[in-house]
DNA sequence: TTGTAGGCGTTATCAT
DNA sequence: ATGATAACGCCTACAA
């Protein structure tokens, strides 16, 4: 290719790299680097001009060659199993990017999102290119998750637990227990419960745990929950709605609802309303997470509080000790309180009614 | 199940590389190379080896390496001018990281979120690993954006526009004028506009376009807004809690609030009911976006209505147009719609009072 | 079907 | 203070 080009007014075909720099400059490449890098160890005048013709060749430094040599990517990832929209159509998370944003900018580490590519978790982790990974929602013992520690990648996982790596969980059980012991000293006999919908078993994970916590709640009061009075749905309001739905049609005509978060808990508040009962006066309804919107919609809502931003907050400082202090470290595991919140989405059981 | 705890103990220091399978497979770096990416190429027998063996060793290929010689990311990039923290507090981010998501995923591809780093977003471009930008709240004019259209790299500006690259926009004017015309048919005389923060100039932002819509459609009743009027605060619910106590400290009593966004909006509600006011009886409020929430909090909330998650998704798709069809294309520029949702945060103005 | 050799663009090592 | 050269780990013509 002649370098007519060059003279011409559209823009370069090529991206200029460090040679061009260099020989513009009439330096070596090791003299552009580290006019870029540590400027120190050259004299001003050298440095100026690297730089000015640097700036005059439209040069930057490839960031994806610099990783490659620097062995460092400065990004974290943030690894979810659902893919991106039903992710984000969760506030939750949005809650928690908060607080991992917070930290990694403190830090000057980006944030990659990662969810399944092609419904594989593997395809999109080898893609990825990060220092560490917060891991949330996914159980302790997917095989990814192994697989990503053998590579020496630090790991910290969100509401999981393995030995090998750091993890920050909540304590499910006893705010699902709050919350069920709540709604039975409200006189409540009839429940359903509105779980997040998984592909994966559910023995490690928020979903297992939060609905262990309901049962023994219940228990207490000598209130056994139906295996159909669990309905799945996504964690998102939509989801909600559709679980709720799907209840009701099934038959349940439960006084009291126990939603594993507060989207779901939301959307059910919006389709009892649209099958006509009140809330709470037909029926009440508890979530969890109390993400900002609980304590703003109508009615305020009862939900079991965790503290979502210092969740990802912890999560990155975790994973910060681990990149730097190298993987050789005896992992740690933070545990972060739960608490009921009471509002007025709750209220006293109706006289009975069926099932 | 492998014992990992044995596993850890005898794990080589170094990652394996592709010559370590070569070698324990005993064929070339060429094989092992089309056992992961063109197995067709390879007899069944020796790729079913070389998988075993790299398996075996624990290999992957690395993502840095592969991006450097594939020259593709398969990543792409949010450009936002603010901290990741404040961004993901504005719920419209996480709804236009819906649209963002689904269409990523169809194409296979991750989302990277880039914020300043250390205040400065040239230097978090420069790190940045990705095939393309969606960039959005940052005027067109901004330096950053012709320096990575110099690069070469695929842009797509959301809400504000230039000849050189592809952009979505909606009718920030006509949708704010719409939300003015309908305090002013309300009988509202006395405004207070509550605008998103911004260390940008305003020429290009949406921030000035919806200031002027508010400005011609109050002045066609006649009204002028004093300048003392109009409070920024970031765009989010404390934002606006913070802009709405700021106004009223200032000594402003008004009737009607244009907020430019619905978090906005919804602190504003929050901050005026604190101060003993009633919504919509002695204020009304105005929001803009209209995210799930509006429709969801007490009282549901009257907001200018653009297609968030929409428009994300437009985003995608004008962006890999550009990644796929390479860059000399025309650029493509999309305008969507924007309509005044009327509910219940809006109502009579009450007897007028000062300011 | 498999192997050889060169390139991707940078930083790091070791001279000078 | 500056430069030559070797990693970094992979992909891919081209050759066999």
């Amino acid at each position: 290719v002649p370098d007519d080009a060059a003279h011409s007014l559209t823009a370069p075909i090529r991206r200029p790299r460090i040679a061009d720099v260099a020989e513009a400059a009439g330096v070596s490449k090791t003299a552009v680097s580290f006019a870029f890098n540590d400027p120190e160890r050259l004299s001003e005048a050298t440095a100026a001009r690297i730089r000015a013709v640097a700036d005059e060749l439209g040069y930057r430094p490839h960031p994806v060659a610099r990783m490659l040599t620097r062995r460092r990517t400065m990004t974290i990832g943030l690894l979810t199993p659902q893919d991106l929209a039903t992710a984000f159509a969760n506030p939750f998370l949005a809650m928690f990017c908060q607080g991992l944003g917070r930290l990694a900018d403190t830090w000057g580490y980006a944030l990659h999102v990662i969810s399944p590519v092609d419904g594989s978790l593997a395809r999109a982790i080898d893609r990825a290119t990060v220092d560490g990974f917060v891991v949330i929602g996914l159980a302790a013992d997917h095989p990814e998750i192994g697989r990503i520690l053998r590579v020496g990648l630090p790991v910290v996982l969100v509401d999981s637990h393995r030995e090998d790596a750091d993890s920050i969980r909540i304590d499910d059980k006893g705010g699902a227990k709050a919350a069920a012991r709540h709604l039975v000293a409200l006189g409540h006999r009839s429940f359903v419960v509105l779980a997040i919908e998984s592909k994966l078993h559910p023995a490690d994970t928020v979903i297992g745990r939060r609905l262990d916590g309901y049962r023994e709640g219940l228990g207490e009061a000598g209130i056994e929950l139906d295996d159909g009075a669990v309905v799945h749905g996504q964690a998102t309001i939509e989801g909600g709605r559709a679980a709720f739905r799907s209840a009701h049609r099934a038959g349940f005509r439960p006084t009291a609802v126990l939603a594993m978060s507060d989207a779901i808990a939301i959307g059910a508040i919006a389709a009892a309303r649209e099958i006509g009962l009140s809330v709470p006066g037909d029926v009440s309804v508890v979530g969890f997470d109390d993400i900002d919107l609980a304590r703003l919609i109508d009615p305020p809502l009862t939900t079991v509080a965790q503290p979502v931003v210092r969740k990802g907050e912890e999560a990155v400082r975790l994973l910060m000790a681990s990149i730097e202090r190298g993987a050789d470290r005896v992992p740690v595991h933070t545990m972060l309180e739960t608490r009921l919140i009471v509002r007025a989405s709750t209220g006293p059981a109706p006289a009975s009614r069926g099932r």
